[in-house]
RNA sequence: GGAGAGAUGGCCGAGCUGGCUGAAGGCGCUCGCCUGCUAAGCGAGUAAGGGGGGAAACUUCCUUCGAGGGUUCGAAUCCCUCUCUCUCCGCCA
């Protein structure tokens, strides 16, 4: 959500930096709103300022055992009167509220401006695609080959867009997420927590899945839960509604979770395998600063991500998303694609973004730069560090050899009881 | 699932026979004083959000004692609903 202030005295940049993301704002409706909130806010503050004092009164001559039923009538229609304006007052800065909500957040200077992801600039390249002296092969025709993977059963068991993993295949999904959780505990200074999976709607809103992205959710029938689309939710709101100390800052998190998401609006992409699943596996990073670093602190964090991909030796690519790619809640964003040789292009597995005070704001995360200053709210940075179901399927098309086997990466050895390739077994 | 207790400021903790209580006291923190250093001691200050005024320091008003409703001229204090926490019983991985 951006600040109330802010917006108000920047409404021509508001207008034009929501139109770079495709949006149409009614500048006057907000004014009409806004306008109409402090009307009825310094209206029913006078009344209850003079009840305050009427009150006082009251309470005097009750004390001195005078007589005070005249002013009691009076206030008596002074307080019907407040109640109706409170309600009024209410329902205006909610208005204003909503409003704000539906408010994407305002790209950085440094954001290239483009139209949709064809216009994101390339800012980095690491590492060589493999060549093949044969056809490579998608990761569910390698998968389902090994008879490591098993999509058809798990269509049965629930339905389309999820996977089974059998064997080597469930071993390698608990490796990689040791591996990332290791690698950033161990290397890059972050706390891992393990997080509930499903969040109540207030954690929702504080990250700003809600109330735009409803139904991209999956929420529990007769529950205030939502199962959780990434661990962003959960651990973005392990501070929500805190002061932090300023000597803390900045924080550091890690944790995996299965991210859930319906997924609206995709169909027909991605039909096969396990690149769009409605359950998929996740190592977050998130980072709660100071509002000076956060960008340094995006770059740190990409690096940190980045890592995973070196260490696993899978070539990739960085993008920096452009004003018209932009997430809602987004300042900037780099993403990291991966090579997939069986599908011949590059795949997102990885999205780090900095929030600014975005969601700080939403889910009112402040901290006190020292303890004599008042509160600010801090920025949040975070990033995939990576998706797990992806960052399989390009080891799986990357290592594949001619006789179908799967070479599997140095790391990941000792997490898999020393196993260094998945081969059919008869 | 059954029975009971509770939710107050950065933290602990009074108030809960309704009216100078935005809230005692303590801890913590900040500034100053003092003791040769440290520890201790003394004094002052120390919630958040919002509206108005001011270039600013600041000032003034409103709101907030888990959340939402209600009673009342007036609610941290009374009533209702919900959420969460704790204790006991039952059940269970």
């Amino acid at each position: 959500m951006l600040d109330l202030k802010f917006v108000r005295e920047h409404l021509d940049l508001v207008k034009e930096k929501t139109a770079q993301q495709g949006m149409d704002l009614d500048v006057s409706e907000f004014e009409r709103l806004d306008e109409e909130r402090r009307r009825l806010l310094a209206e029913v503050e006078s009344l209850k300022h003079q009840r305050n004092q009427v009150n006082r009164e009251i309470a005097e001559r009750k004390k001195a055992k005078e007589d005070a039923a005249e002013i009691i009538a009076e206030m008596k229609a002074v307080s019907a009167r407040i109640k109706e304006l409170d309600s009024l007052t209410n329902a205006a800065i909610t208005a204003v509220n909503d409003f704000l909500l539906q408010l994407p957040n305002i790209p950085d200077d440094t954001v290239p401006v483009g139209q949709s992801d064809e216009d994101n600039p390339v800012v980095k390249t690491w590492g060589e695609a493999p060549q093949f002296d044969f056809e490579p092969l998608n990761h569910w025709d390698v998968g389902v080959a090994l008879d490591i993977l098993d999509f058809k059963r798990a269509a049965k068991i629930t339905g389309a867009r999820f996977s089974l993993l059998k064997g080597p295949a469930s071993n390698m999904e608990r490796a990689l997420i040791n591996y990332m959780l290791d690698l950033h505990t161990r290397e890059h200074g972050y706390t891992e927590v393990l997080t509930p999976f499903m969040v109540n709607s207030d954690s929702m809103y504080g990250t700003g899945q809600l109330p735009k992205f409803a139904e991209e959710s999956f929420k529990l029938e007769g529950w205030d839960y939502y199962l959780v689309p990434t661990a962003e939710v959960p651990v973005t709101n392990i501070h929500r509604d805190e002061i932090l100390d300023g000597d803390d800052l900045p924080l550091y998190y890690t944790a995996y979770t299965p991210c859930f998401r319906s997924e609206a609006g995709s169909y027909g992409q991605d039909t096969r395998g396990m690149i769009r699943q409605h359950q998929f596996d996740k190592v977050e990073l998130v980072k709660f600063c100071r509002p000076e670093d956060s960008y340094d602190e995006l770059e740190g964090l990409l690096a940190n991500a980045e890592a995973v991909l070196q260490g696993l030796g899978l070539h990739y690519r960085i993008v920096s998303l452009c004003t018209g790619d932009l997430g809602f809640s987004a300042a900037k964003t780099y993403d990291i694609e991966v090579w997939l040789p069986g599908q011949g292009r590059y795949r997102e597995i990885s999205s780090c973004s900095d929030f600014t005070d975005f969601q700080a704001r939403r889910a009112n995360i402040r901290f006190r730069p020292d303890s004599n200053s008042k509160t600010e709210l801090v920025h949040t940075v975070n990033g995939s560090g990576l998706a797990v179901g992806r960052t399989m399927a390009a080891i799986l098309e990357n290592n594949q050899q001619a006789d179908g086997s799967v070479v599997i990466p140095e790391v990941l050895h000792k997490y898999m009881g020393g196993m260094t390739v998945i081969e059919k077994t008869a």
